[in-house]
DNA sequence: TGAAGTGTACTAGATAACTAATACACTAGA
DNA sequence: TCTAGTGTATTAGTTATCTAGTACACTTCA
């Protein structure tokens, strides 16, 4: 997995579990991968990979079967589609429209990026 | 300065920066405020301070003057607006995209978000 | 029962980021 | 010339993050 340099690794795991669950990869009440194939899977030590789970853990978007694994909540698609939906609204649109306000970005270009972004989706579908 | 906790301090206060020069507040061969007024500013050590001062030198965007202070280097502008363009354009955006799919938020949604944004601006000016 | 796979706890150490305090050479202006 | 304001360098110490290695209790299943 190849981490931006500039926040913590762990926090990086979470957005992954996150979107896992928002793509249903991992459905609700289901066993997620554990903590050593995690640490395995995104080149981290297990001790790295751990925070992530707490961290969710907290978030009670995971639960946690001793001897078993970790399970997505029964509610945790809504949670996370909740916890993300409000950041995006709330935290990242505002800060993008007041960049684009200083680059003196108009809205159209926005829209023709969206497209084009679209486009390319489709492409890489066949 | 109220900090993102997840992000170097220097970073943001580079981001400080850039949004002066941007906003044309500070202008070319203008000279800024000094390392140590920088770091009151903001409430951070000066040693702090001082890092985003030797990062923005780096790229050339600022200059020093010895035993005098900073200044905006004379293409200074131009050189922000087509770092901060392209980061916004080639990461920001598609990032953004991408979140936009995850979440089920249609493209009409940002529109009227945007709308809303503007308004909120415009009563903010009165 | 025992082996393999769970999570968990612990100690130790490395590095980046940040704070704190001090000192010093340089420049401008009274 | 002196003083105040520049940037800069240095030493020391804290905290968060991450790595490394080891050990152990619990659960499942053959």
């Amino acid at each position: 997995m190849d981490f931006d340099n500039s926040r913590p690794i762990y926090l990086q795991i979470v957005d992954f579990f996150y979107e896992n669950i928002l793509i249903r990869r991992w459905k609700e009440e289901e066993r997620i991968p554990s903590v050593r194939e995690i640490a395995m899977m995104v080149e981290v030590n297990p001790n790295t990979a751990i925070r992530a789970f707490t961290y969710l853990q907290e978030q009670e978007v995971i639960y946690n079967k001793r001897g078993i694994g970790y399970f997505v909540s029964e509610n945790g698609y809504d949670k996370v589609l909740t916890i993300k939906k409000n950041e995006f609204m709330e935290v990242i649109i505002p800060d993008v429209f007041k960049k684009m306000g200083l680059l003196d970005i108009k809205f159209e270009e926005l829209e023709s990026a969206f497209n084009n972004y679209l486009k390319n989706l489709d492409h890489e579908k066949k």
